[in-house]
DNA sequence: ACCTGAACACCGTTCAAGT
DNA sequence: ACCTGAACACCGTTCAAGT
């Protein structure tokens, strides 16, 4: 059976999310989809758009019922922790057109633009580090079982645990900055 | 003459400056100092680290001589903006170890550890989108000038310095909000 | 200490040609 | 409409060997 642009963009992002965003390659969604690297260049014209189509797909739900601007950057956050470098993906596919999106149209009406933005600006810059900091654990706790002295260590997932807790907590208090920001501008 | 590890930077500077970040690859930058990729390893193990070797050097001087948290993120924006796509290189080093970068250190001696999160986050976020708009600005301008009906249009460079003066009243409105939060939380 | 030369396992993209 | 096959101009990194 032959694919559809809506193949190559789930492909694409199965493949994201097993491999991170460095093997999230053209050839290697064309290898998913049993196809010749060439073949996706007919459902698209590179790989920034491809990126791009990922990105909307990620934030596709986020903040539909919603009129609370906490509980929109709660959805936007979690969305983009979903998947595998998914803050990466859709803050650099958002950087394109700031301005545009409709993640930051819908928040512009409950906030204003500045608010808007700087929302957006906070809620991807710390939900980026987290995953950075979240595959980084992973990193080490790979090591770790690799290593033998740690082998039946039981810390692990509570440590990660804890780490992301304090990680959630931590992106709570920047938002109550901003929202008291919002508040008295 | 052989090369140093000083060398190696800022020729990677001079190469990002000059053919941006998609650019800046090993080969590049060791052919700009007339020397094999190989070479490179002998100074750096890897590109990641070269990256924010260059990402440190960017930003030395920021913040010297500050104790204003305001004055510390204009100075901070203005060190991304001075070199091609400055802001992308310095945040993605910073995501590396956030909580423990020079910059963060001192800004959490002024405003406390959520306040100096939540201002460095807006401000490379904020940075990354001004330049990313700035490079699409420089592309159009490239493209309208191979259009002979634009050829004598006086209005471009003026459009560039209002777009860019918007962008930087935009940066302290949000300045502005998160500064506000912070007084009053 | 610093570098060369050659290799390995990859990239994104284009394009003529097939069905 | 959707795909193949082959090619072009690149990547980061390793490693034995040179000076």
């Amino acid at each position: 059976m032959r694919n559809s642009l809506a193949d190559v963009v789930s492909a694409a992002l199965r493949v994201l999310h097993e491999h991170g965003l460095e093997s999230c390659s053209m050839r290697r969604v064309a290898s998913e989809l049993d196809v010749q690297p060439s073949a996706l260049y007919h459902h698209v014209p590179n790989k920034q758009t491809l990126l791009s189509l990922m990105a909307d797909e990620i934030v596709r739900e986020v903040g539909a019922r919603t009129t609370d601007p906490r509980e929109f950057c709660r959805e936007l956050r979690a969305a983009l922790l979903r998947i595998r470098d998914g803050a990466e993906v859709v803050a650099t596919a958002a950087a394109f057109r700031l301005g545009s999106s409709r993640i930051e149209e819908h928040l512009t009406e409950l906030v204003g633009p500045d608010g808007a933005l700087t929302l957006i600006l906070y809620t991807f810059g710390h939900t980026q580090s987290t995953q950075t900091h979240q595959q980084a654990e992973e990193m080490g706790a790979l090591i770790a079982s690799q290593n033998p002295a740690a082998t039946d260590d039981p810390g692990d997932v509570d440590a990660s645990r804890a780490g992301t807790a304090a990680l959630d907590a931590s992106f709570e208090r920047g938002l109550d900055i901003i929202l008291a920001g919002l508040r008295s501008v």
